[in-house]
DNA sequence: CCAGACGTTGTT
DNA sequence: GTCTGG
DNA sequence: CCAGACGTTGTT
DNA sequence: GTCTGG
């Protein structure tokens, strides 16, 4: 996992969709390849008030007692089947869950042993979505203060099968909530979506840099290759 | 007991 | 902070 | 994300 | 130009 998250729908429509107020900082572009170590906002609850609050996080989780921040570069996902056994994220699972807003994700087709298909997968409403995350805080040594993510993964349901062996949890509209508020982690959330209520469709290999950032890159394409849909 | 690790995927 | 391995 | 590297051999 | 490492 997991591909690269896509984001095509302004902030202002994914911040009301969600109930969070949308504060136009520079970080809320609109993204068309969210990569690894890249800030994008989160849906939390505030730490002092328990209100919901869009706020600037990085992409790979940072726990708070850790020394050096390269941890980060591989907690970018969390395995859902396993996360409660995870020292790295158990304070977060008990008090940091949090959602990361999307309308699409990238994921990549293994072709050959080099050669790779990108895809966009997307909901058949086209609507929003939120990925399930966790999310913590860390100091620096100069004090300065890192707010860090993860999100979390699963199987892949039938319609990802094809293209990638794991996939992101996606949640229903219904159980955002319960992700955020629920006293206990609502593990039976972590499951995958219902594959006939997604879409797939191949997208151009300018996605594969990160540079490229633009509407066109999920526009469908007719595969170079042939794919495990032919 | 304490030292050392703590994570995931494979285009993250 | 919390767990594992020695 | 982007700074920085970008090589070879491995029984010769 | 493309890949890797942090």
């Amino acid at each position: 996992m997991c591909g690269r998250y896509v984001r095509s729908s302004t902030d202002e429509l994914l911040a009301s969709y969600f109930g969070v107020s949308y504060t136009p900082y520079p970080w809320t572009a609109p993204s068309f390849n969210i990569t690894p170590q890249s800030t994008q906002p989160i849906i939390r609850l505030n730490p002092r008030t328990h209100k919901r609050e869009l706020a600037p996080s990085r992409w790979g989780l940072i726990p708070s007692w850790a020394k050096d921040s390269k941890i980060g570069l591989k907690t970018f996902n969390a395995r859902s089947e396993d996360i409660d056994t995870k020292p790295v994220f158990r304070q977060s699972l008990k008090e940091r869950r949090c959602l990361i807003p999307a309308d699409a994700f990238y994921e990549w087709q293994k072709i050959t042993t080099k050669d790779r298909q990108p895809f966009v997968i997307a909901l058949n409403s086209r609507q929003p979505f939120a990925f399930p995350g966790l999310w913590d805080r860390w100091h620096d040594q100069d004090g300065s203060i890192l707010d860090t993510f993860s999100i979390l993964t699963t199987s892949a349901n039938a319609l990802m099968a094809p293209i990638h062996d794991r996939m992101p949890v996606i949640l229903s509209p219904t159980d955002n909530d319960a992700w955020l508020q629920s006293k206990e982690p609502p593990l039976q959330l972590l499951r995958p979506f219902d594959a006939t209520q997604m879409l797939a469709w191949p997208v151009s290999d300018r996605v594969g840099n990160v540079r490229n950032n633009d509407p066109t890159l999920i526009e469908p394409i007719t595969p170079r290759k042939r794919t495990l849909f032919d």
